[in-house]
RNA sequence: GCGGAUGUAGCUCAGCAGGUAGAGUACCAGAUUGUGGCUCUGGUUGUCGCGGGUUCGAGCCCCGUCAUUCGCCCCA
């Protein structure tokens, strides 16, 4: 038996009817908010992330699948969208003609890692980009939409975490301070700490390590050295969040690892994920388009992954029924009435209704025991008497009720 | 990349002093010859993850490997 390839999952029938229901809540969130799809290809030359993602990021340094193409060429299976995507707008110049850019995504992503809950080497992501404004509505809107989804997916429990990076300057300001302070205890954190302290000091922030929490509690406070513009932007956001009564928890040590954000950063967390406990996250990316070879563009966006949707759906007890109910399971009594119960079921689905019936030439009572496991709704019954006088039994399988009806009838009953 | 746990019928699991496997469920068939869901009866299913070793003999012991899972790292 061949197995399929560590960290990646066959998404069976039994489970894709809550694939479907999320893809429809999707299109049918990001439509109300005017976002269109762009799709790109799901590979990429490796330099469109290496270069926008960072470089001491674990997404770049260690959790990508590249490689080296017959040509000779180095490229990589997306790990993420945004740097993409971006690569995208600005190859097609898709910011032209459009003051404000509003696009959504949704596919598979590919990232090296040991898999463990909701974290596979193919996963699959749905996110959306606000291009072109650098006013806190567009963060407004972006955090509004991916909670509205959110909602509509029937998901309650759960947290939305914001922050601040502030802009380029007040971020230097701060990666100063932290640093200093960081390094007056540098003793005290934990060996990888102790790396991202040179890497990438924001990040120790983020540590789960005890001993670092403790040494953390007392590290000066980002939001405190956000410069006036900084400052200005993220009080607007909250404000906003406030009028749109959201609910959010500020959280000064929220910081992502993607080195293109500034500005506001936020996630989703649920506590149905066990360690992997955000399920979306996002923040604006005002000089990634510049970085990646556009004119100056400001934008803002969000990411979730969709396994962990469907881990959150899966604990939530009353969840949106999602049973595939057959409309009509054609019987037979006879060998000689196969074929007849063929057309009757072909006839039925000309009329757009699910039908189903026996191939395996089965007895009679195991097609009516099948008609029942695939829960339909009703029962045609091809019986030889019934069928001499040119008509069919219909049976309500929820009333048990039937009645002899005549086949050229059939088409004006209504199944529902 | 690092650490712990696990891997037996489609599914959930039992098997224990090492002697060539069992339960529930599911599935299939039947219960006075044309009617499902409940009940009853009968039946099918396994290279006991894979490879090697120890042993007269291994699902059970040892080694390796693959996979899953829970953490770390990081992220969705």
């Amino acid at each position: 038996m061949i197995q399929s390839v560590r960290g990646t999952k066959d998404t069976l029938p039994s489970e894709i009817s809550k694939w479907h229901f999320i893809e429809e809540k999707i299109r049918e969130v990001t439509k109300t908010y005017g976002y269109k799809e762009l799709r790109t290809p799901i590979f990429e030359k490796t330099e469109v992330f290496s270069r926008s993602i960072g470089e001491n990021t674990d997404i770049v340094n260690k959790e990508m699948y590249t490689f080296t193409d017959k040509g000779g060429e180095s490229v990589t299976l997306r790990p993420e969208q945004t740097a993409a995507l971006i690569r995208s707008v600005v190859q097609n110049n898709l910011t032209h003609d459009i003051s404000n850019l509003r696009l959504y995504y949704i596919g598979p992503y590919f990232r090296y890692e040991r898999p463990q809950k909701g974290r596979l080497r193919q996963f699959h992501q749905f996110g959306a980009e606000c291009i072109s404004s650098p006013n806190p509505e567009a963060d407004v809107e972006i955090i509004l939409m991916a909670n509205k989804l959110i909602n509509r997916l029937g998901i309650n429990q759960y947290t939305l975490e914001i922050n601040s990076l502030g802009n380029d300057a007040s971020r230097a300001t701060f990666r100063k301070e932290l640093t200093q302070y960081l390094n007056s205890h540098r003793e005290k954190l934990s060996v990888e700490s102790q790396n991202r302290l040179l890497t990438n000091p924001l990040r120790v922030l983020d540590s789960k390590d005890s001993n670092d929490r403790k040494v953390i509690e007392n590290a000066p406070n980002i939001l405190d050295s956000l410069d006036e513009e900084s400052k200005k932007h993220f009080e607007s956001v909250i404000k906003l969040l406030d009028t749109a009564k959201l609910d959010y928890k500020i959280e000064p040590n929220l910081v992502r690892g993607l080195d293109y954000y500034c500005h506001t950063v936020f996630e989703f967390k649920s506590n149905s994920l066990g360690a992997q406990d955000a399920f979306g996250g996002g923040g604006r990316y005002d000089k990634l388009i510049e970085q990646m070879g556009g004119k100056p563009t400001p934008a803002v966006g969000f990411a979730m992954g969709i396994e962990r949707l469907i881990l959150i759906l899966d604990s939530i007890e009353d969840n949106v029924d999602l049973s595939d109910k057959t409309d009509i399971y054609v019987v037979c009594n006879d060998e000689k009435l196969f074929g007849v119960s063929l057309q009757i079921t072909e006839k039925l689905r000309e009329k757009n209704y699910k039908v189903v019936s026996d191939l395996n030439r089965r007895s009679f009572k195991s097609q009516m025991r099948e008609a029942d496991k695939f829960s339909s709704k009703f029962c045609i019954i091809v019986g030889d008497d019934e069928y001499s006088r040119n008509s069919v039994i219909v049976k309500n399988m929820q009333t048990s009720e039937q009645a002899e009806i005549a086949i050229d009838l059939l088409n004006t009953i209504t199944f529902k």
